[in-house]
DNA sequence: TGTACATCAGTGAACGCGCGTTCACTGATGTAC
DNA sequence: TGTACATCAGTGAACGCGCGTTCACTGATGTAC
């Protein structure tokens, strides 16, 4: 069965963004060749035609992983003046949605652990992406703003998602969020927003 | 080979403070029980004489973890004014050590994004310990200070990190630190540390 | 004091299972003549 | 235009390995008589 010649880079993206996916949910330990390749309808075998071992496919699927994080934030902030992309950055990162999805959401959060026992060329991707997410972050800054703030910021939230998630008390959970919503708010001059309001 | 009454016990504490350390420097899944119980002297079987399964383990090294993390954090406090102590748990809490030995570390930093993938106990107890992480920072934070600052502290110092561990480039995860004590201390109050210092 | 027995923490072989990886094979399609 | 052949993404059986777990057994010690 021989294809197109697009066919195979089709499937190879289909293949690591369903890998980026599950490994922000699962951890790059969670998921199996096996199961990933039944995941897009192919057998196990095939995966080897597209990637040279399990250590390939993750370095590659932590690159995807920003590369789709970074598109989705671009899309959502597009056209936006400055205060306003980000304030719609922090109050979608720091929401309940974002906790509760991790397979869609920031590399950061979902993976950051799991990458510190990884070696080679999947920190080297990681690193690309903190820091592609830092220039994003400081950017948006208030042009007055001390260099570090960028890094404090998404510090913080990173760290409030993280154990947002980890938490399994609700309450305590959505308590953690809203800390950190006002926070990082208060911090990079953004007004507050109303008492309760959960984005 | 009949032991002695505390013996069991004795055997018992070791084998989880050994777990405990081991699962946050590799996870949960990287421990293994044949070679948890070789660390201690043992052999894999005797395992089962002390905990019911594996989940049962990750469960009580969770808690084991906090006690043995309280305990350092209350040794390296006794006997401090307010102020001081705060500043030396925010200090050490951020330092090249911290995040170069996980073993001995906070739990937050090394087991929050694998707990958010655990069920049942492990979690209970997970929540637990950062209620009482909490309410120790609490307790050190200036009289005036907001309920939610301690949570939003606690975030960033976490957040922190977790990235400066993930992070394979030196020179960005000492800034990472440094950013986030700058950040920190002024947040709550402290004088700032002169320029460069790494504690 | 001496003997027979019960206890039980720890041993080590064995199990089923899922993992990552290999490899001979398939068969629809593009290319050469 | 028709036929023979090369290509190669994907198939599926098989592999070695380490995992968590089970279980018949060991043997030093405490207890009963």
């Amino acid at each position: 069965m021989r294809y197109a010649a697009e066919h195979k880079d089709e499937t190879r993206t289909k293949v690591l963004r369903a890998a980026a996916s599950a490994m922000r949910q699962h951890g790059p330990d969670g998921v199996g060749v096996a199961e990933l390749m039944r995941s897009v309808g192919l057998t196990h075998g095939g995966f080897y035609a597209h990637f040279r071992n399990k250590d390939d496919l993750v370095a590659q699927a932590v690159t995807q992983m920003f590369t789709d994080a970074g598109r989705k934030w671009d899309r959502a902030t597009a056209g936006l003046p400055r205060e306003q992309a980000l304030g719609t950055y922090i109050d979608r990162y720091l929401s309940a949605t974002h906790r509760d999805d991790a397979s869609r959401g920031c590399p950061l959060t979902s993976v950051a652990m799991d990458l510190s026992r990884q070696t080679g060329d999947a920190r080297a991707a990681f690193d690309a992406g903190v820091a592609s997410l830092l220039a994003r972050l400081s950017a948006w800054l208030p042009a007055d703003a001390p260099a570090a703030l960028a890094s404090s910021v998404l510090t913080e939230m990173v760290g409030a998602v993280a154990l947002a998630r980890a938490v399994s008390d609700k309450t305590l959970s959505d308590q953690i969020l809203a800390a950190a919503r006002q926070s990082v708010r208060q911090r990079t001059a953004l007004p507050a927003l109303a008492a309760g309001a959960m984005p």
